[in-house]
DNA sequence: CCTTGTGAAAACTTTCACAGCT
DNA sequence: AGCTGTGAAAGTTTTCACAAGG
């Protein structure tokens, strides 16, 4: 299965940015702009024009030089590329507040990811509805999960449970977990892990607001 | 102020594993380790060894060759560099799911670091106590924030109010932002404005765990 | 004259290899 | 013998400069 036109190596923080010129791009295509240029669409993010042409082109020329690109068209490439031209089904693991609060983000859907399940091992919790989705047992992980066949999990345990229960999510066929618990998964390789570490991100805001008062 | 040994330019990348060296080092002083090596800092980090040195290097020589790392000094060391050797104070601006979550999540105290205050513009949250803290009016942000003399801010606000909030909190003297907001802000570069971006994350895990199916 | 697309250069980050102490 | 510290090499990402096309 040929991916594309030229078949690169594509950097991680491309694809990061990836996200944010998809959400730009809709809200461009709601304010009724059908062509679009790379610095329309680059002007409320923090990225260059030259960034996103350069990002765009590792998956061809979506673009027409001396015009631009044709929101629709754009949009819809971006969604194949997510593998979110069809809704994407989620499940959550961990229905404490953070993850109570993400089974209510209201941002996903704006990109088609919908969390369709959730799962506690607190008995406290099972049972609850949250967001419209029943807390479940964690031990009826692998049949929920067989049954409407999900590959991708949001794990919001505490530390200590997360690696046991990422575990379980592999034996489930999950391939990929975004996990906000602060440690490092041992997981084989053919799960993709990222990691969101609030705690991290707010010692790097500790240092670099720090450095602003230095000379500089 | 010299910083230190060397006035290199240290990576953003280094700044971010740097917390998770604390973390790591945190848990193995628990276990009564006083005498550490890079190997065993990293072994449950997804870090090399060279990779630690190297970044630890960027802030003078705290090791001893053939021996390793005294851990209390170099606990101390981090949290200097981090400046939570005594306690950072924060603020929190928006009173909702992920806020309240974030009001309650303990691993921010484990780096020292502790929300003190929150704000929300809604009447229907001003008032409430969520994790020991009485929410106010952001109305009162300027006075309260003044009075306690905090200058970092976690905003967890809806995307169309972030900007015209995170003005104010430029107003009340804020240098740092940690932003869950959807949305780049506009700010002078005299803040420092570090974001997370959930859905934009979640997005990356769809791209990656779909290419670990290809050829590979 | 406008905007895309892209090699090539520059900048940045990680890995390597090994010298230097204990 | 074991572990740190670090220049130099390799690898990766961004920026630049400009050719190509509408």
């Amino acid at each position: 299965m040929k991916r594309n036109v030229k078949e690169k190596r594509i950097p991680q923080e491309t694809i990061k940015r990836l996200a944010l010129y998809l959400r730009s791009l809709k809200k461009l295509r709601k304010e009724n702009l059908t062509i679009v240029s790379s610095n329309q669409i680059t002007a409320h993010l923090n990225v260059t024009s030259e960034q996103f042409r350069k990002d765009i082109s590792y998956f061809g020329s979506l673009g027409k030089r001396g015009v631009g690109y044709k929101t629709d068209i754009l949009i819809e490439h971006l969604e194949r590329i997510f593998g979110v031209d069809k809704e994407r089904r989620i499940i959550l693991v961990g229905a404490g507040k953070l993850g109570s609060a993400l089974l209510a983000y209201p941002g996903f859907l704006n990109f088609n990811l919908r969390i369709v399940a959730a799962f506690d091992n607190d008995p406290a919790k099972i049972g609850k509805v949250l967001g419209g989705i029943k807390i479940e047992d964690i031990s009826k992980m692998k049949k929920i999960i067989s049954k409407i066949g999900v590959e991708l999990a949001i794990l919001t345990l505490p530390a200590d449970s997360a690696q046991v229960i990422a575990e379980k999510l592999l034996d489930c066929g999950i391939k990929g977990i975004l996990n906000f618990a602060p440690v490092n998964l041992n997981l084989p390789k053919n799960v993709y892990v990222l990691n969101v570490d609030m705690a991290a991100e707010l010692m790097a805001l500790t240092y670099f607001s720090k450095s602003l008062s230095k000379d500089d």
